[in-house]
DNA sequence: TAATCGTGGTC
DNA sequence: TGACCAAGATT
């Protein structure tokens, strides 16, 4: 990788100066305003991995019940080494970013395998294991074992790229890379997890992304170039996003009176592993719907419209609609009969689905005529 | 390097 | 309502 300067206003040799000045103010400002966290309470290696996991591309608010849950489920290393991956695709139901929790087993294996079930104290030998980057080696080592190494999320890039007012496209690795080796100058030789939890709580709570920073609460702002220069919103600067492109479906909730029908979602891609009502391409009017049920083998006694539902991931948008159909025998190639308990307690259905399940449950209870 | 991979909150 | 975005990793 060709090395990249940041583009500055200043030079290299200032902006290190600069930076230097942002540890004092930036750690007393954390002593006095750390968010109060369960993996910051108790902050065993184990807590912390799993939380920079569930964290990845994720709110706090969003993590905190998951987090509870899987702890007391499965509360070491080992434990999580032995779960099955249907038992841990439903502990991570609704979170999203499925790989992570396939790849927190897979890491959890090699844990036990190389390292007698302990996480490897360092940067580097966290790096090998799966689902580990540069950014949550970096966070693991400093806020669990006291490495003094910086930890380069979007929180720390949008809070740098004000204070240094840069111009450089944050989207880059590149440009990730050069933020890297400027902070490993400049964090904390004695709290460096601190460091790098404050610059989050910062980034989190006070140097905004949507709106405006609150800079009259920030301990940074007589270091900031943007604040000074009254360009925060300009940073930081990241290139633009491929457009979504729109998938259409139609989905089927088959029931008889035992249960409905689930299908498994192919191992890899989008929801890999994960269970959904089965479905089809594009949307189908209720006379194609029904030859697609008789298709499989079904005689609908009754076959119900469902609301049309829309879902948007990153980069697609289902837009699906959705019959339900009762059934004498439920049929479709491949799928499972799920009671509505195991529905809830054993499969794991993605968010995607969620209004159809709801539907299903309002006829359940009610019947729907 | 660019595309892939979820979900929920905010303006 | 739609666009943007969040404690990224993998291929």
């Amino acid at each position: 990788m060709e090395k990249v300067q940041l583009q500055l206003p200043m030079s290299q040799e200032e902006a290190v100066g600069l930076l230097a000045k942002v540890s004092t103010p930036l750690l007393e400002w954390y002593d006095k305003h750390a968010r109060v966290l369960p993996w910051r309470s108790n902050p065993e290696p184990y807590w912390v991995w799993l939380s920079e996991i569930m964290l990845q591309q994720t709110r706090v608010e969003a993590v905190l019940p998951y987090f509870q849950r899987f702890v007391e489920v499965l509360p070491d290393i080992s434990s999580l080494a032995d779960a099955s991956e249907e038992q841990l695709h439903k502990l991570w139901e609704g979170l999203g970013y499925y790989s992570r929790i396939r790849n927190l087993h897979k890491a959890a294996r090699q844990v036990v395998e190389r390292y007698d079930g302990k996480l490897p104290p360092s940067y580097e030998l966290l790096l090998d294991l799966c689902g580990i980057g540069e950014y949550t080696a970096g966070a693991i080592a400093s806020i669990a074992f006291g490495e003094p190494v910086p930890a380069v999320d979007g929180n720390v890039l949008r809070v740098f790229s004000r204070i240094l007012g840069c111009e450089s496209d944050i989207a880059s690795p590149q440009v990730k890379k050069a933020y890297r080796e400027l902070l490993q100058e400049i964090v904390s030789r004695h709290r460096p997890g601190d460091f790098n939890q404050a610059v989050m709580d910062l980034g989190a709570g006070v140097c905004l992304p949507n709106g405006t920073p609150m800079c009259g609460c920030c301990p940074l702002s007589h270091l900031c170039t943007a604040f000074r220069e009254g360009t925060q919103l300009a940073f930081p600067i990241k290139s633009a996003k491929k457009a979504r492109r729109l998938e259409e479906k139609t989905v089927f909730l088959i029931c008889n009176q035992e249960g409905v029908l689930l299908s498994k979602r192919p191992a890899v891609g989008l929801l890999a592993g994960l269970w959904e009502f089965p479905n089809v391409p594009l949307r189908l009017s209720r006379e194609q719907a029904e030859d697609v049920l008789r298709q499989q083998g079904n005689l609908p006694i009754k076959i119900y419209s469902l609301k049309e539902a829309k879902h948007i991931f990153t980069h697609v948008e289902w837009k699906m609609a959705g019959y339900l159909a009762v059934c004498q025998q439920a049929r479709w190639e491949g799928a499972v009969l799920a009671t509505l308990d195991e529905l809830e307690k054993i499969y794991a259905v993605p968010g995607a689905f969620a209004s159809f399940k709801k539907q299903l449950l309002e006829y359940t209870e009610k019947g729907m005529g």
